[in-house]
DNA sequence: CGTTTTCTTTACGTTCACGTCAACCTCACT
DNA sequence: AGTGAGGTTGACGTGAACGTAAAGAAAACG
């Protein structure tokens, strides 16, 4: 039965990203891959929170603010104070969230039009080009 | 009739941003305020540019990156070979902006269940608190 | 057994995107 | 002429997110 447990290298493959990333992220308690003799072993939560953790990245948040959103994911038992806390950050997260939703779809749009009038000027260039 | 020049002190009203981050992208060919004398005036066209530098910045770009795309919404008479670049980079863009929008929407999703999740244990911790 | 590969820690270096400070104009008041 | 507010150009500092090089352990291979 695979255990689940992935060394590092493996991890790197899958992930796309250096083994100083993975030791990066677990200095700064992104990670908790635990241990083989040295050698680190990462856990399936590991994998969870490193596509989340990436996920994060490409939407422009700091590895601090995601790891205060990992733990939203990451609730087994805790405090209903702790729980509440999470809870609102997820609700200003998720405002976040919809916000850049809106301005992709805004970003989207302008792109396409762009792209639309440089096709235009493109057709023009090549029959002005077959007139001449 | 205003003609649409700005000082800099209006502009980090506007866009609340630093003096700083306006020279310092100015620097870096981003905007290209006019002079009166010494100073800086900001046109129009540089007031669209950082609108856009913002969102991309919002969206994890670089700021070189975000430059090579400012040409693309700053296309007056270009050559057609620029041109059919400009529209590539475009097209690469957006691929990338829907890739990001699936993204979004992915993570959303899972927020909202996260939350529905939390909400759900508040509930139980609260009749639990009342039966004991 | 020695050697090569893979991992480890430690630590200093680097890039990006500005912040911060010093020293200097220059215009508006008074 | 002085003084202050707001602008300017360097130049160095900083925090985040790693890169990279050094030195050593440990597992794998011939």
């Amino acid at each position: 039965m695979t255990d689940g447990l992935m060394p590092i290298r493996k991890m790197c493959e899958v992930f796309d990203v250096t083994p100083r990333t993975l030791r990066f992220y677990e200095s700064k308690e992104l990670l908790f891959p635990v241990r083989e003799g040295q050698k680190r072993l990462f856990t399936r939560r590991d994998r969870a929170r490193l596509k989340l953790i990436l996920r994060g990245k490409r939407f422009g948040f700091s590895l601090e603010e995601i790891r205060q959103l990992l733990d939203l994911y990451d609730i087994g038992d805790r405090q209903e104070t702790q729980l509440r806390r999470a809870h609102e950050a997820a609700r200003t997260h998720l405002i976040d969230l919809e916000q850049q939703r809106a301005d992709l779809d805004e970003a989207i749009a302008e792109l396409k039009a762009q792209m639309a009038w440089a096709e235009a000027q493109l057709s023009r260039t090549c029959s002005n080009d077959a007139a001449e």
